[in-house]
DNA sequence: AGCATTATTAATCTCACCCA
DNA sequence: TGGGTGAGATTAATAATGCT
């Protein structure tokens, strides 16, 4: 009806403020619901998997999922070659749970059977890493070898400030050791059987 | 075997460079 | 101007060794 029609001198920039304006209002308004949808969600998860999170403290699902953890990130028993049981990592949370599974999963668990060894870089001070890692897990200081530097890094600076170095914990317990990785074989071949026969 | 220490390597990251 | 890339550096991990 209108097309062909010429509009009035400013007609043109004021309709085109007043649609940026309001699809910016509109913008706001979308953002604002997408950060609510998204904290649902999170809520959602939370309030879904906070049971299934607490059976961690049951001996047997304890165990699996330390059989998991080590499975991924343990060293491996080979008597030819290593003979220690041991996780190394840069994430405290990595370690922690390794102890704390440790604690949940074995009536035997015995904290004097822990080791611990720092492994840093040449720039780094490895008493200090010493006392943070000693904190992070309780363990205490007798039971922790020496720190390991490493000689290739002598001369070139850290670039993460906040890396800790990697701490290694062993568990002097070679049948421990062995369980879990019988235990992770018998997982990894259930889940594989009925992967297989659902979905073949 | 058990424990302590050291060596080596796998995995990941960085950064310069290229190109669309 | 930002993604792809690959060599070399760095980080994270396991293997190996030595001693009792």
């Amino acid at each position: 009806m209108c097309r062909g029609v010429d509009l009035p001198d400013g007609y043109a920039k004021r309709i085109a403020l007043l649609n940026t304006t309001s699809l910016n209002k509109a913008r706001v308004i979308a953002a604002e619901m997408n950060r609510i949808k998204r904290e649902e969600m999170f809520q959602a998860f939370v309030a879904n998997n906070m049971p299934l999170a607490k059976m961690i403290h049951k001996r047997e699902i304890g165990k699996i999922a330390l059989a998991m953890l080590c499975l991924g990130e343990a060293s491996k028993y080979n008597p030819a070659k290593s003979r220690s049981f041991s996780l190394g990592n840069s994430d405290p949370r990595i370690i922690c749970l390794f102890l704390d599974l440790l604690r949940i999963s074995f009536t035997s668990f015995n904290a004097e059977k822990i080791r611990c060894g720092v492994q840093c870089r040449a720039d780094q001070d490895p008493e200090e890493l010493k006392k943070y890692w000693m904190r992070i897990t309780g363990v205490p200081e007798r039971l922790f070898y020496k720190p390991l530097v490493d000689p290739r890094t002598i001369g070139k600076p850290t670039r993460k400030p906040d890396y800790k170095g990697v701490l290694r914990v062993y568990y002097m317990n070679t049948k421990v050791h062995l369980e879990l990785e019988s235990l992770a074989d018998l997982v990894y071949n259930q889940a594989r059987t009925r992967a297989r026969s659902s979905s073949g």
